[in-house]
DNA sequence: AAATGGTTTAACCAAATGGTTAAAGCGAAC
DNA sequence: GTTCGCTTTAACCATTTGGTTAAACCATTT
């Protein structure tokens, strides 16, 4: 075990806690245990429990929410880009299953947040309506708005994570190693029925 | 503005604020000023936080998800009820549209409320998967496994509701008006995405 | 009209919680 | 080795929070 700086390690102390409990489940002295440190010294280097969760929220959403627009550029066939990001990004998922429920809640619980992160971190989804319309005119898939796409792809690949604990329990009688083989199909699975959904 | 009774009062005001909160975020006091009483008072009626959230949180799962399996069946044309389905799904989230993520969240939270739950409600939704597999043998759609059939359409009513900040921020530059004609055309081509990505 | 019993309230309590203070540690510069 | 300045800690503080208590209220019964 390397020893990391006190900074690092109240960062990733705060971030286990901020995910698994929400901003008003965590306590900042659950943080402090969590770093090894003492409370004082936690608001040494974080004025308050709002300035810390920021930066843990900004991280989170930097972890998500830009790759996933990098994930849908690349020279490939149309078809392909479908399924490698949705190969890509339940991959990312997978890795951080907690985090996209993060975000939407505690967005959904004070949508404020976004305002400074997007113009901070400035995201053009434009490219990506681009190379849609650009399909839909050589009439390779069907006529749909490309926002709309997004979401189909973007629900698919999200909201089985989010309602783990339901899909979980009532579509697979509580089989924890059932829900894991569903979703390890749905690497390819998804792309495969956005595909059938909107192929010419 | 009929006097509705004391308890009645205390639910109703416990759904707003732990709907909108959350567990961890709402507060007793905040709940009774809701509903125009004594904090005493409250804890007259339902002795805890927990045992008053328990209630509300069953109210809101039922209001839910049994009315999810019996929106599935019907003497229709199993297309005509996958389009019946996401429209009745859509109506009732958009009447409240808060409900998904707080159960989402506070399962996510603590998974164990469910086990109580399901039991209580007993979901079947066993016929649901005969429909589904019924239609296969019969090659009207593709060879899908039913669990996954069902969780693609959920995810495509619930996600973006849940998402709506994000969505609308991103996606509609922050215009709701843009994100509500999208949601409101989604009652019908939710359904058809679906069918195309099925259909044989 | 007095007793009864459920309902409602003001006042109170202990624990938890976010945050502060003042002093102690401690390595680098002189 | 003493000073300087950043880091760390123990002790402390004010407020909030879930929950309790004892008394007041009030409609019904007798």
């Amino acid at each position: 075990m390397i020893e990391k700086n006190t900074e690092e390690k109240i960062v990733q102390a705060a971030e286990k806690v901020f995910i698994e409990k929400g901003l008003a489940g965590a306590r900042m002295q659950e943080i402090a245990d969590e770093a090894g440190i003492n409370k004082a010294l936690l608001h040494y280097y974080y004025r308050s429990k709002e300035k810390l969760f920021e930066v843990v929220f900004k991280l989170a959403f930097k972890s998500f929410v830009p790759n996933l627009v990098k994930a849908f550029d690349g020279p490939e066939d149309f078809f392909t880009k479908i399924e490698r990001f949705v190969e890509t990004y339940l991959n990312l998922i997978e890795k951080n299953p907690h985090i996209p429920i993060f975000i939407i809640n505690e967005l959904s619980k004070n949508p404020n947040r976004l305002v400074s992160l997007i113009s901070y971190l400035n995201i053009d989804i434009q490219p990506i309506f681009d190379v849609i319309e650009e399909e839909i005119e050589k009439k390779t898939i069907k006529q749909i708005e490309p926002q709309e796409l997004i979401i189909n792809i973007l629900s698919l690949c999200v909201f089985p994570i989010v309602a783990k604990p339901m899909v979980q329990t009532i579509l697979f009688k509580g089989y924890e190693s059932e829900y894991n083989a569903l979703m390890k199909k749905r690497k390819s699975s998804i792309a495969q029925f956005v595909i059938s959904a909107i192929k010419n």
